[in-house]
DNA sequence: ACGTGATCCTGGAAGC
DNA sequence: TGCTTCCAGGATCACG
């Protein structure tokens, strides 16, 4: 489900609710994500919450001792409610704040993960991490430069984390369409020219699809329950055999990666 | 080093 | 209606 946008929209959902308050429980009902949830992350019961980031598709609850990292993977959804909520199926885990309100985990398909990081240290998890998107640390000539020696297909290197961080197959498929890119193309094959203009649609979309409240396909949903209007503006995400806006071609599904992929053959080259 | 495919897991939709 | 098969927003790991 979730994508940098989707994971962005739910950390501007929970900070408002437990930003400078403290931990109070911490309660894991499943220990067996796609990690075992670390027993180090009850050190900070009792500790304030100092801030809310995000890195890449992780989310880092902060506090003096160390960072509770949490990623949604496939089908993870966080809510804010009150404590004495009843629990559902999948609702993995508890970080239960001060005057009786808790953040909550519900992830089905357990891709999702907790993680634990230390003050001071840095996560191997997010060490090896490449340029978040929507900072001036990405941009066309990153894209060039890295990708002349590579042959694999233009969408696979946008969605490697080493290349820029959050692209995942929704909007890889939306900003190679915006940029007139066959997803197929080999990388090294794209002209400097052309990757500029990937950069500024990878920007692009991702900061609308924000703005949007993420993109809603079968199960997200924002932190208070509200669907994310982002699918509304989708151009051939899911749009197979769909007419292209643009040239009224239909639009082409092809597995890359073993991903799902969609383009427009007219529009894409 | 690089690129590809298998793999973790559950639920909903589609097919028969 | 009910059973089976396929597919899904991610990302690590093993292997050629």
């Amino acid at each position: 489900m979730p994508e940098l946008p989707e994971v962005e929209v739910s950390r501007l959902g929970i900070t408002p609710h437990i930003l400078n308050r403290r931990i109070e429980k911490i309660i894991v009902r499943q220990r067996q994500l796609r990690w075992p949830v670390p027993q180090e992350i009850d050190c900070t019961l009792g500790l304030e919450i100092i801030a809310v980031t995000r890195r890449a598709k992780y989310l880092l609850i902060e506090t003096e001792a160390g960072a509770i990292i949490l990623h949604l993977g496939m089908s993870g959804k966080l809510r804010v409610v009150p404590s004495n909520t009843p629990i559902v199926k999948h609702d993995h885990l508890d970080i239960c704040i001060e005057d009786g309100v808790c953040l909550r985990l519900n992830d089905p398909r357990r891709f999702g993960a907790c993680l634990w990081q230390a003050a001071g240290e840095s996560s191997g998890m997010l060490a090896h991490l490449g340029p978040e998107p929507l900072t001036d640390d990405f941009d066309g000539e990153r894209l060039f430069q890295l990708s002349r020696t590579k042959t694999q297909a233009v969408k696979n290197f946008i969605m490697d984390n080493k290349t820029v961080v959050g692209v995942g197959n929704i909007y890889a498929s939306e900003s190679l369409y915006l940029a007139g890119i066959s997803p197929l193309r080999s990388a090294k094959t794209i002209s400097k020219k052309r990757y500029v203009l990937l950069a500024e649609n990878i920007k692009t979309v991702l900061a609308r699809a924000i703005e949007q409240g993420g993109t809603t396909l079968k199960d997200f949903a924002q932190v208070d329950g509200q669907p994310g209007y982002f699918a509304q503006e989708l151009f051939v995400y899911g749009r197979k055999d769909d007419l292209c806006i643009h040239c009224e071609t239909e639009i082409k599904a092809v597995v890359i990666g073993q991903r799902n992929s969609f383009y427009c053959p007219q529009c894409q080259t």
